[in-house]
DNA sequence: CGTACCCGATGTGTT
């Protein structure tokens, strides 16, 4: 409780860009051809065009379909319900979870000219007002909202039509609106009072169960499915059992003296971050904690220079997630054992974006499977037997004898012909030799 | 365990 004052308190004297609220509009596109849709792709965001799933979902999108997209990240989701935004006419209403996300999408937008805004409790009321009285003037095409303002549209009271939604991060649907953001589950309630405008849904990660659900709670109508591969040929999936915390930290530390680029630790807790970050620091390595008991600036001071390459090594809570997209990160290890499949992909898979090799490492002692058990009890102490079975993968991706990757893509949905590699296919020091993950002359094994 | 929005009360410093 306290730690969230602090977060509140940090958040208003802030040191933010300043809210311009004066707009630019890009000329109207008529026509709902495909040439059209390429020709602003190339017109505003340089690109040679739209990519398969991509033209998919807008054409979709254009046709007045609805729509799901799980695309991975670098696929281009935003460009999914943005170009269809400026080929409609009316207003795009894109519900995001964070603040942050909200800022780089309209700040990447007006940086082309497009008419963007987002409203947020960040706003003075002064800028709010302002971007109200655009939106209902008709002079904004993308207005981002949390779902917990959605409610606040009734303001439009039908002076501006809606013409497409777009739910951004669409898994949190799932994932965060059972407890923690309740008003994900109520998006379906104001889409319908919004006159049930055309909806296209994105998320990077989505099991066939978190589609369904995805789907029902929206409402979306016949929606077209654009479902990408996850498999990231240029990732290897390794698990490490150890007796007890010295063995674990010795593992960690064998690991980071081989790094070459960045790396991020994942922990279960804020003060196990703290703890190892701490330690780690005291070794001589360039580490630094991440999670959100950190004050606002503090942390978008840290995300700063790991991006700048300032900080090698990131320890962090689930806290460091959404948003982050460093291409070089060359490791990712996970001391603890997550809860859910998904989870762990998503943070495991923000190795390697470049396409270069890179290691996801699971460092797990017995007594980490009794916690996660305790947390699929839910907070509300709630038996959840989906929680349950995504539980079970979890337990079978540490200590059985299956190929991890074919664990994982399996759990969400994806059969694999081969494994490129973990160390249930590939000899680990074999491995190293392929994947180049240590300097010649060391071993893997500690 | 850990993830974030929202709002409104209270306090601080500037016009």
């Amino acid at each position: 409780m306290q730690q969230r004052l602090d977060t509140l308190r940090h958040r208003s004297d802030d040191a933010r860009p300043p809210e311009n609220v004066i707009f630019h509009t890009v000329e109207p596109t008529h026509g709902f051809l495909q040439d059209t849709a390429a020709g602003l792709v190339q017109r505003l965001w340089g690109y040679g065009g739209l990519r398969g799933l991509q033209r998919k979902v807008v054409l979709a999108v254009l046709r007045g379909r609805d729509c799901l997209a799980v695309l991975p990240t670098g696929a281009g989701k935003s460009l999914c319900y943005q170009v269809p935004a400026l080929l409609l006419p009316g207003l795009t209403v894109v519900v995001s979870p964070l603040i942050s996300l909200m800022q780089d999408q309209v700040a990447g937008l007006r940086a082309r000219g497009i008419a963007a805004a987002y409203l947020s409790s960040t706003q003075s009321p002064k800028v709010r007002r302002a971007v109200w009285r655009a939106t209902l003037k008709g002079a904004v095409r993308l207005l981002y909202v949390a779902p917990e303002r959605l409610h606040q549209l009734r303001a439009l009271g039908g002076r501006v039509s809606v013409s497409l939604l777009a739910v951004d991060e669409a898994h949190c649907i799932s994932e965060w609106g059972h407890e923690f953001r309740p008003s994900y589950r109520t998006i379906g309630r104001y889409r319908r009072l919004l006159g049930r405008p055309r909806t296209v849904a994105l998320t990077a990660t989505a099991t066939p169960k978190t589609r369904e659900d995805i789907i029902g709670v929206l409402g979306l109508e016949r929606p077209v499915l654009a479902i990408a591969s996850f498999d990231r040929p240029n990732l290897y999936f390794e698990v490490h059992k150890v007796a007890d915390e010295r063995s674990r930290f010795e593992a960690l530390t064998s690991m980071l003296r081989g790094l070459k680029g960045s790396a991020i630790v994942y922990l279960p807790t804020r003060n196990r971050t703290d703890g190892i970050a701490k330690v780690l620091r005291q070794r001589g390595f360039n580490a630094a904690p991440y999670h959100a008991g950190l004050p606002g600036p503090a942390r978008r001071a840290l995300l700063a220079r790991f991006q700048r390459g300032e900080i090698d090594i990131m320890v962090a809570t689930s806290a460091f997630g959404m948003g982050i997209d460093k291409p070089d990160v060359r490791l990712v290890v996970h001391l603890g054992v997550p809860v859910r499949p998904e989870a762990y992909y998503q943070e495991a898979g923000r190795a390697g974006r470049d396409g270069k090799p890179a290691r996801c490492v699971l460092i797990w002692a017995p007594y980490d499977l009794e916690l996660a058990s305790l947390f699929t009890q839910g907070p509300s102490h709630k038996k959840s037997e989906a929680l349950q079975r995504a539980f079970d993968t979890m337990r079978r991706y540490a200590s059985g004898r299956e190929c991890r990757r074919k664990l994982l893509l399996g759990y969400l949905g994806e059969g694999i012909d081969r494994c490129s590699g973990c160390d249930r296919c590939i000899p680990e020091n074999s491995a190293a030799r392929t994947f180049r993950l240590l300097p010649r002359g060391r071993s893997l094994q500690s």
